[in-house]
DNA sequence: GCCGTTTTCGGCCCGACTGTTTTCAGTCG
């Protein structure tokens, strides 16, 4: 089956796992096809080319039966596996794991004994009361499945980062005064910064878990109690999602963390190379001896966890069984990318098209946050939603930015556009306009259906213009509301390097795009990164912690971000492309007679941003509190800044350092919170 | 099915909670 997608072949061997569980095959064998597929589906490459260069065979957790299957799978579009346990088993029975409290022994007996294939026929048996009367079934576990069957009916699936990590702090603050909280934190998918979250997860130490609990399920976000135990809770949230406690004894701090950081991959993996290398067994109580249970360590911190299986400290982003732990024992690790490396940003909007500031407005914030540069990217005229620029505007508006320049000094700005690439991958404004720019995002808003080939085709098309320097927000997806495009990263990654056109790492919070495993990708094949806010307003500027945590699970270290370097090492890649694609650096056209106005348009509807515009707080403080923004973001915290933090936390009442926090993230106490820990 | 610093065969992470049991299977993370 050629064209046969990476998605489809992993999407046979999940079907293979949920199949042979359901059969009752070999744990192991199943816990194979889930690795298999989920390694197939985060492939960078074309299944097909790995196989033909023997790339494929070579990873960790492919062996000669993957290969095997995976072959005759590009042939045929199935497998003699898939094919035989089909003939056993109706296809809709593997929908029924989905329900949560249904797992392969129950699934297996609804069929047989009462020939359930679907989850429309289990519910029709709940409602007869057949299921009640099946062997290890009764009144209680009939009524749960009928509840988990709605819950499954009006599942949210997974939400975006930050819509997870608001309601986190919102549980985090509904915890805080209880004495009996010794430490308390958010844990699991969440603390390893993925683009998207389905359970959030809560971690406290402390010695009276019944009062931790008591608390936990009483919260007013709590809709409803799904288990409630002695060290461990399960509720769900109004919003939904399902949230878990984890209470633990202060002394195992570092191995529960651990485990409950995740992932589950990693965390097996940790565990079997403990048992392997050090002949120690792990768990959230602790390091033991495997043969005698003797406890040797209880695993204060997250070092002694790693230590026991003779690694060093692995940061959570990375933490998904993708080669962190091979990283780890040969001491190959990345030095992940911090805020504070980030010299500029250079993808940002004004009132001109669809932002809420003005250009002097981002500067200033953006001096607040100790930037040496950013760019004003507004949108072009085919944007006509957002109030996209033409060309006399923009050359109005570079004349503008440069007399902001020279007022405000202090900040280098870049007159730049996030020029749209219209279907056919051709560029929304005029070649000569776009060479005179210092700095040209090149993005895609409109024709998003198309398939991944055809963007592929159509973002190539832009780059090789040799008039981007950089392509922005590349798939285009919103994790609120849709996927993005399926690019073919290998093709699009080696026309980056050939046309020397850097990828950004989108940090608007809904976007987070490059993806995490296509940075890592880029990063591999030696793609120039940006990792940029796409500020609508002076406040998102200092929202670059969303493009950062992504860069991170890409593996991102500073060298491999363009904007942590000055801004004339970026001029100087912009100058070295129009040297080598024969191109002259423009001049810029005069503007016309009469096209003057440069912020006179009303601001409309804000798309990008659902949340209300940030105070420009911290660029009114006074002048000892000009940069704490800014020294907060780079974490440059002494000891009297920590101690005015302490104490905002506990008695409130320091303006200037509460509108300071504000600009770094949605609650600032939630931002303090997360300063004092990373600094302790 | 995969894998190897005791192994090419014999292992594969580990524990809490629930319901239906009277010692445990099933599910989950």
């Amino acid at each position: 089956m050629p064209g046969m997608e990476n998605g489809e072949v992993a999407a046979i061997f999940s079907e293979m796992a949920d199949l042979t569980h359901i059969v009752g095959g070999d744990e192991h064998r199943i816990r194979s096809f889930r690795r298999a597929a989920r390694i197939i589906e985060n492939l960078p490459e074309d299944l097909a080319t790995g196989i033909r260069y023997g790339t494929f065979e070579k990873r960790a957790g492919i062996g000669p039966g993957t290969v095997r299957r995976v072959k005759q799978i590009l042939r045929e579009g199935t497998c003699d596996d898939l094919r035989e346990l089909r003939r056993q088993l109706p296809p809709g029975l593997r929908d029924l794991l989905d329900v949560k409290g249904i797992g392969a022994s129950t699934a297996r007996r609804l069929w047989q004994h009462l020939k359930i294939r679907s989850i429309e026929e289990l519910e029709r048996a709940l409602i007869r009361g057949d299921v009640a009367k099946l062997p290890r079934m009764g009144q209680k576990t009939a009524e749960k499945l009928m509840k988990a069957l709605q819950d499954h009916k009006h599942r949210i699936g997974r939400i975006a980062y930050v819509d997870a990590r608001r309601m986190g702090a919102r549980v985090l603050a509904g915890m805080e005064g209880l004495p009996e909280i010794q430490r308390i934190t958010l844990a699991g998918s969440l603390r390893r910064g993925k683009a998207t979250i389905g359970d959030l997860d809560v971690l406290v130490a402390s010695d009276d878990p019944g009062r931790v609990a008591a608390r936990f399920v009483t919260l007013p976000e709590v809709e409803e109690v799904l288990v409630r135990g002695e060290g461990r809770c399960s509720v769900r949230l109004l919003n939904r999602q399902q949230c878990d406690l984890r209470v633990l004894p202060p002394e195992n701090w570092g191995a529960g963390l651990h485990y409950f950081t995740g992932s589950q991959l990693h965390n097996i993996a940790v565990r079997s190379r403990g048992l392997r290398v050090a002949g120690l067994k792990i768990s959230d109580k602790g390091i033991f001896v495997r043969d005698t249970e003797i406890r040797v360590h209880p695993g204060g911190t997250e070092e002694d966890i790693f230590a026991a299986a003779k690694l060093p400290f692995i940061e959570p982003e990375l933490r998904e069984n993708t080669g962190e732990i091979e990283a780890g024992e040969q001491g190959r690790l990345p030095r992940l990318l911090v805020a504070g490396d980030l010299k500029g940003d250079l993808h940002m909007h004004t009132v001109a098209s669809d932002g809420k500031g003005t250009a002097e407005d981002m500067a200033r914030a953006a001096i607040a946050l100790g930037h040496a540069y950013i760019a004003i990217t507004d949108h072009t005229k085919s944007l006509e939603v957002a109030n996209g620029l033409d060309e006399g505007r923009l050359l109005a508006q570079v004349r503008h930015l440069r007399e902001v320049e020279d007022r405000i000094g202090r900040l280098r700005i870049a007159a730049g556009t996030e020029v749209d690439i219209l279907g056919d991958g051709s560029l929304d404004l005029d070649e000569q306009v776009l060479r005179g720019l210092d700095w040209v995002v090149a993005s895609v808003h409109s024709h998003l259906d198309m398939n991944g080939e055809a963007m592929t085709t159509r973002l190539i098309a832009a780059m090789e213009t040799g008039l981007v320097d950089c392509i922005g927000h590349p798939t285009a997806r919103r994790l609120d509301r849709r996927g993005g495009a399926e690019l073919d990263w290998e093709r699009l990654f080696q026309a980056a390097r050939r046309t020397g056109v850097a990828m950004e790492v989108n940090g608007n919070p809904y976007r987070m795009d490059l993806p995490d495993v296509a940075c890592r990708r880029a990063k591999e094949m030696g793609v120039h990164l940006v990792v940029n806010t796409d500020a609508h307003a002076p406040g998102h500027l200092s929202r670059q912690e969303y493009g950062v945590i992504t860069a991170r699970r890409g593996w991102a270290e500073a060298r491999d971000i363009a904007n942590t370097k000055p801004f004339e090492h970026l001029a100087e890649l912009r100058r070295e492309r129009f040297r080598t694609r024969g191109l002259a650096l423009g001049a810029l056209p005069s503007p016309e007679p009469g096209v003057v106005e440069v912020v006179a348009h009303e601001p409309v509807a804000d798309e990008h941003w659902p949340e209300e515009v940030d105070d420009l707080a911290a660029a009114d403080a006074p002048d000892d509190d000009a940069d704490l923004a800014g020294r907060l973001a780079r974490a440059e915290v002494d000891d009297a800044l920590r101690e005015r933090l302490d104490d905002w936390l506990r008695n409130s009442g320091d303006g200037p350092l509460e509108d300071a926090l504000r600009t770094l993230g949605e609650n600032p106490m939630m931002v303090a919170f997360e300063i004092l820990s990373k600094i302790s």
